[in-house]
DNA sequence: CTGAAGCAC
DNA sequence: GTGCTTCAG
């Protein structure tokens, strides 16, 4: 019984794929556009095919996620969850998942698999660690899923939206597992959209715990965002249309 | 929707 | 290691 255990281990192992593979063939790569993409402190951006993202191998996770969602990729395909695996495109590894076993942290997706389920290879591919944040479960349970809710909402009613989420990374934080992955104190997601030649843009950002007040109460300008990860967001688009729209906060171009 | 955890194989 | 079921906010 033991031998046969043994080597039915050994046997899936030796079989487990560590990458993730569109069963159609070759994906197409629909990346945020290059206009949108933050700056990142780390050198190390890995672009998936749905989604983009700048690691960062301190803190084993990203710095931020990059991401376009499109109306039509709003679908409801019943999926399987996949296993959480390392990225293969991080040269140094994503953690482990297993660093979150037991850690009272949820594996709390950056690009939500919920935005994700119009292919199986667009869903699996948010399965990466490199995607996933520790995450309290009466934060990403509650609203932070109200957010990505909102996000979704948006994305159909404005006909697709940018989106720019993760935690805030710095030093001195609490982390778990062997690999030391940090807990971040902060999440932070910014939303952007086109309106005709203007870019229209809105930041939120929340503590890592529990929050029974409105989306509202959590918005903040983008500058706050800059100001307390390092990142320049938008650093490819002009500079006053930059630095417009990340100064203020303008509630009335978002339908809440 | 967002997830964890236990157990058989 | 995977597959399946059960459970919670």
């Amino acid at each position: 019984m033991v031998v046969c255990l043994v080597g039915f281990w050994l046997f899936e192992n030796f079989y487990t794929p560590d990458t993730y593979t569109a069963p159609e063939g070759v994906a197409p790569k629909v990346n945020i556009p290059f206009d949108f993409l933050p700056s990142s402190t780390t050198g190390e951006i890995v672009q998936h095919n749905y989604f983009t993202l700048s690691y960062s191998e301190k803190h084993e996770q990203a710095e931020w996620v990059a991401y376009q969602l499109d109306r039509n990729q709003l679908t409801y395909d019943d999926r399987t969850r996949p296993y959480f695996i390392e990225d293969p495109q991080v040269r140094t590894k994503s953690a482990d998942y297993k660093n979150y076993k037991r850690s009272g942290y949820d594996r709390g997706h950056l690009c939500p698999a919920g935005d994700r389920r119009f292919s199986e290879y667009a869903y699996n591919e948010t399965f990466y660690t490199s995607n996933i944040s520790p995450q309290n479960r009466e934060f990403n349970a509650g609203i932070w899923n109200e957010l990505e809710n909102t996000v979704r909402y948006w994305t159909k009613k404005y006909d697709g939206v940018y989106v720019i989420t993760a935690g805030v990374l710095s030093d001195g934080l609490d982390s778990i597992g062997d690999e030391d992955v940090t807990v971040p104190a902060y999440f932070y997601k910014i939303v952007a959209r086109r309106d005709g030649a203007e870019i229209k843009a809105i930041a939120f950002l929340f503590k890592n715990k529990e929050s029974k007040s409105s989306l509202k109460s959590h918005v903040v300008t983008i500058d706050k965002i800059e100001q307390k990860t390092g990142i320049d967001f938008f650093e490819k688009l002009p500079n006053a249309m930059e630095d417009k729209f990340e100064s203020t906060v303008i509630l009335e171009n978002w339908k809440f």
